[in-house]
DNA sequence: TTATCTATGTATAAAAC
DNA sequence: TGTTTTATACATAGATA
């Protein structure tokens, strides 16, 4: 064309390939633009320079979204459920973890024990007496820094009276 | 152009729209494969005629999927977040509450207790206790159940003093 | 880059099949 | 519809700024 026919293959010359991307590009996407208004059709366009840079054209009577819910509908091709299905499957997983806590959370409180066999059991009950004693222990100093405060306080102690419920039973152990 | 230069503007006269549309959009094609091979570039058009009809080049380096993810990040705009959206809140909501599940049970293992105020200390320290009861509720259940079927068995009691296998699921330390 | 200048090669409007 | 024909209008390669 113009001053000389030329080859359809790649342009080895990097400026001249340069100058013709930009000088087409714009011609494309004035044709784009040309057929969508004279004809009334419907087009999208994306062009990547091989430096990366990005030109796009959707015409103004759909955008790119429904576009390409279109051409899914029709070409039967998946653009993007490939990614709905990991994030299906991320839900999935967080979910069953979700469940074995709950259901750890459940023996914890004695509930759905009867499912557990005897080792779990006890085992469950280790930790339930293990965190009984830190809990106790905590509540213990909590009590220590109130009476502390309360020594050092001018006014009466009667809420340093208040002491933990802590009624201890002994099962078999 | 040809025969008479025409505005750009629909064309009013339905058939030569739609030879119009036919020949523009496959030299609008033409032109998009050839800058593909000509400059490097990435092309991707989709083309609806108004009857509905779809055409669609990509170039071969990279297919649409990928173009459109660029195209997201180039852009910044979103074509399948919204699908997403609700994906993502989902899990979101899903963590959240995991996160919530995985704090009570270091409660009730005694961990982590030194967030809480003497209130919800004394709570978790009554809802180990209840676990606990229950736990030994059940583990007495067990050996009295266990006692029994000893004193039913007829042979001596070696096999009767082994204690359930326990197939073990770990967690409760 | 982008714009301008030309000579050429292409695309295409209109018509007819 | 799709193709061919043909006259014109456009696009653009290469050079230059």
């Amino acid at each position: 064309m113009g001053r000389g026919k030329i080859e359809i293959k790649r342009i080895e010359n990097a400026n001249n390939r340069v100058v013709t991307f930009s000088k087409r590009r714009n011609g494309l996407v004035k044709k784009a633009k040309e057929i969508t208004v004279l004809c009334d059709a419907k087009v999208a366009l994306i062009i990547f320079a091989s430096n990366g840079k990005m030109t796009d054209y959707c015409c103004p009577s759909m955008d790119l979204g429904a576009m390409l819910d279109q051409y899914q509908k029709l070409s039967g091709k998946k653009l993007w459920d490939t990614k709905h299905e990991n994030l299906n499957n991320e839900i999935d997983r967080i979910k069953k973890e979700n469940d074995s806590l709950q259901l750890e959370l459940r023996h914890l409180k004695g509930e759905d024990i009867q499912s557990l066999n005897l080792k779990n059991l006890m085992a469950v009950e280790h930790a339930i007496e293990h965190g009984l004693d830190k809990a106790r222990d905590h509540q213990m100093e909590f009590l220590m820094t109130k009476r502390r405060n309360v020594r050092e306080n001018v006014g009466g102690g009667e809420s340093a009276t208040q002491f933990p419920a802590a009624t201890t039973r002994d099962g078999y152990s």
